[in-house]
DNA sequence: AATGAAACTGAAAGCGGTTTCGGAAATATT
DNA sequence: AATATTTCCGAAACCGCTTTCAGTTTCATT
């Protein structure tokens, strides 16, 4: 039989009402009482059962954590740690995380259903019309590694980060330099399309659409494909590729192209997950703090859920250049002398 | 305000104990009055309080899964893939996940707290303490990727798994096979290690300590380390690797070493994750069904729920090895007209 | 039409906590 | 010592749903 409130009351010789209040802090308690009470509840072992504290207080400390069902497998392992982070933070402000797949109305039931106080949706694939859906209906939530205006999310520089590794390339003394990802729709790929383009600009080298290739969305194998279709159209010098999983793919296609890498051709890639430091060179990829994003969307989360009003912000994680061998060395003598490191 | 089941039964002119059947599929209701309720509760967009509706019936539909706080980072990947599949089939029979990490008594703690209704644990690296402890509470729960006799789980055929491995470097010629992990004391990698010796014995080849080696517990660059080691001792044709991460940072410390993989050592890796297709050259492995060990644990710990006095079962997934370029083709011509082929 | 059985439905008592509100006890004020 | 304040604590309502138990209909029988 559960011990119940009622047990350590009776224990204790006071009322629930005194339980409750000495084991949720609660002020106006004699020091004496307190401890009656809590020597009490210690020899029973007692524990507050969950859904009647759930239910009288309408809090359930939870936080639903949601990927899109079928997001891409390599993303499993970035997902994982952005959770494995989130589950810290959240364990450290007396919240839990309940996992789920964004499936039809599921994410919007968990809320209804008052199973958990706010919702994290992590990805770029997340529905559109489900956020909105979300942001209409008034309910806590925050977007990891997507955005929306008006919504709160926690965002990836990609941008920023393309920039610095195409910018770094450049400072290697590159000019030919081409850009592979698995399909353009993706909106973190737009993203660092876009750093790509910027930080040709900003070094005056022009644009070339056909240093430009995709692949074939959600295939594996995609970087290969992506890299045969580029050395068909152009024989850049370097190439900077949205993410690492195509870079190490694109390599094979390189290597089997009889090009040496970095000699040949330089690949820079993006994410720095379990890949890079294992690839074939070591890939030189810019490094995404995957758990600020987990801390950051709890943080935000709790917030949001404390402060309902709170107007929506966009908080972006800045990445960092990670150097290994892929990129190589400057090209130039004259270059060799400049630092490459970028801080 | 929320809309409770009350006013579902008053909006269809039936009492709250009546919305409560229909909405459960209780026999005994009359058609029309069933439509009445249905029609009601659709009209006010009536959903059942989780907290309610579990405070009621002792049932949360919610399982916990717990992987090890301080796991090594790859297998962030490994897990999440569990766990995903997990979810889905979790999901088919109506119940949730609460993804957390083992934390001294947090596992206990959610049961306690009935917030879930089971646990999995994923995992080597639970501690023994915790896992007996939960057994002599009795409480329903199954180990993935982990066993203790007398204690359900889901195991992979990690002895079988390596001696196909094995068997097949052996079917290709060679004689002196390599053994390399992370460390020793890993129930998985010990396993592995078994399948490894029995492979040889039973092929006539002598065991030989001078071709085993390890490398640094939990330490990136392990596999390095390890192949290092193993080089300083001995010059195999061969090695059988225990996991994925490892053999391609063993690949990279043979390489160089100036051997050429599979021409100078051949190898082969465990596990088939994101790595192995990709890595340089394309990993032999031997795939291990994470999916299939997320449907079962769910599957089982829902039985065992069901059926609290179930006697301990431990399901065994078996693995299947992937033939891809690093392990090479038969060293000697007469070998080549065997078929290489594993079934 | 009376009767017994079967089919439905509602009242009320939980489930195990929290919280309001008022009374009692302890302390301070005159 | 009587009264006014505080300080503590208990009774009871409530959170929203389920379920038992008994009562009311309905339907088949005789």
């Amino acid at each position: 039989m559960r011990v119940t409130i009622h047990d350590v009351a009776k224990r204790a010789g006071v009322s629930p009402a005194t339980v409750s209040r000495v084991l949720n802090d609660r002020p106006g308690i004699r020091a004496e009482t307190r401890e009656r009470v809590l020597k009490a509840a210690r020899e029973l072992g007692y524990i507050p059962d969950f859904s009647a504290r759930s239910l009288a207080t309408k809090r359930t400390r939870t936080l639903g954590f949601l990927v899109h069902a079928r997001h891409s497998l390599s993303s499993h392992s970035f997902y994982g740690q952005v959770m494995a982070a989130a589950e810290r933070e959240a364990r450290h402000h007396g919240y839990h995380l309940l996992f789920s797949t964004v499936h039809k109305d599921a994410p919007l039931m968990l809320l209804e259903e008052q199973r958990v106080e706010g919702l994290i949706l992590a990805g770029c694939d997340i529905p559109r019309a489900l956020i909105l859906h979300l942001k209409h209906s008034g309910v806590p939530f925050v977007l990891v590694d997507n955005h929306l205006p008006g919504i709160n999310s926690i965002v990836i520089d990609n941008e920023g980060g393309a920039y610095e590794a195409v910018s770094h390339l450049i400072r290697l003394g590159h000019k030919e330099i081409g850009f592979l990802c698995e399909w353009m729709e993706d909106l973190s790929f737009a993203e660092r399309f876009a750093g790509y383009k910027r930080a040709l600009q900003e070094h005056g080298i022009p644009y070339r659409p056909d240093l430009v290739a995709e692949g074939e969305p959600r295939t594996p194998g995609s970087g290969y494909i992506a890299a045969q279709r580029l050395l068909q159209k152009a024989r850049p010098s370097a190439v900077f590729v949205a993410n690492d999983l195509t870079a190490v793919e694109a390599m094979r296609a390189f290597r089997e192209a009889g090009l040496n890498i970095p000699q040949d051709i330089a690949v820079v890639g993006f994410d720095d997950g379990d890949l890079a430091p294992v690839a074939y060179p070591p890939l030189t990829t810019v490094r995404v703090f995957r758990d600020a994003l987990g801390i950051q969307a709890v943080r935000r989360l709790l917030y949001i859920i404390e402060h309902p009003s709170t107007p929506p912000l966009q908080i972006r994680v800045f990445t960092k250049l990670i150097i290994r061998e892929s990129c190589g060395t400057p090209l130039h003598a004259q270059l060799s002398q400049e630092p490459i490191e970028t801080g």
